[in-house]
DNA sequence: TTCATTTTGTAATGATCATTAAATAAAGTG
DNA sequence: CACTTTATTTAATGATCATTACAAAATGAA
């Protein structure tokens, strides 16, 4: 039945590689530095994963319930609603300028480098924007029944609207140099609201 | 003095080494597609542009200078301002989802893809969103003396505003299948103005 | 024509790419 | 113990990578 036992944790595996994906990208992470990064050798990596695009299919879903469990845990915590959202945007600057080179959020990355050819990826990340839109609108709506936010529009259009405001601001945070422009982003989005 | 003439010229080879590298993005743009679809040979290719890497930021940089003009002429053409802006965002989401691969906008497929890593790129992109961000201001101010925008906040943190949502909304044009989110990008923006 | 100069086409460079094959090792089961 | 099963290690696969070397070709100048 259960031949030799993995050496290794899956979980510890995908993590590894994650990194290695949210730095290079797919096309520039090699079956190589994926091997140096996880320890496992070249055989155990195939023999567990299959392929190359399967790990970073993995590594991307895993990215992604880490992120909108922080995001939601941002969103749901106690407090003004506004103060919630600024929290996370302030939260996305930091996370993308953290370290020398800015990695950014690795599902805009690979939205951006596979989302227009690889309908799995496109699907991966299509689902995750679908629950971070989700939350939002949640608390729009609760910003709206406690005066917070203003009822003009459709929470869900607001809600559309930071959505794409936040993914904007994680574009121009892997480039952007003038840090003021990135804090005034955050006070327009939220005046906005 | 003067050798043997070239046989092509040198922006019809931008243009073509632009298609490619804006299909395939860099890593995933090899020298060989490169020659294939500029009809060059590799001595051609590398003693006209010395590297891959130059040849890309040539590139990137024809492809900011049509896409400034562009964007400029749409947000200078008569009209309500917002009308303007308005169908600066449609113009957007009908260029990046024309064709069957969603190949999105250059300049923000190259951000993510290099804006971390490679400086020369980042700078590239950088002044390129200071061009952007210059002329929105401008259309905010004037719209803010004729009324039609509101006056609340500074022209500059609107137009910021604007810019992220707008490239916010280039990067869900890769994945997203709703159109109806989109629409409400669009929407939800210009109702914040 | 001869020379210097530049471009072009082709072939080759060595490196690295993702993936697989095969031998070895470690476990449970009988 | 022998046997099956799964994991690991190592070496090898053929393809493709960016780049260069070099000889042939095309120009203007002398």
């Amino acid at each position: 039945m259960s031949g030799r036992p993995r050496e290794f944790k899956n979980t510890e595996v995908i993590d590894a590689a994650m990194d290695v994906f949210w730095k290079n990208g797919f096309e520039a992470s090699s079956a190589q530095k994926l091997c140096e990064q996880t320890g496992l050798g070249r055989g155990s990596l195939y023999n567990a994963f299959g392929s190359k695009h399967a790990l970073f299919e993995a590594s991307l879903k895993r990215y992604q319930e880490i992120g909108i469990q922080e995001q939601i845990k941002i969103l749901e915590q106690p407090g003004p609603i506004k103060g919630r959202l600024r929290i996370l945007m302030e939260w996305a600057i930091e996370f993308d300028l953290k370290g020398p080179e800015r990695r950014g959020c690795f599902t805009v990355n690979s939205a951006v480098e596979l989302g227009g050819k690889d309908p799995g990826v496109a699907a991966l990340v299509d689902h995750h924007i679908k629950n971070l839109e989700q939350a939002l609108c949640h608390v729009m709506a609760l910003g709206q029944r406690s005066g917070e936010i203003k009822s003009k529009r459709p929470a869900l259009e607001l809600a559309r609207l930071f959505l794409s405001s936040y993914y904007g601001l994680r574009v121009l945070n892997k480039v952007v140099q003038d840090r003021n422009l990135l804090l005034d982003v955050v006070e327009g989005t939220l005046a906005a609201l």
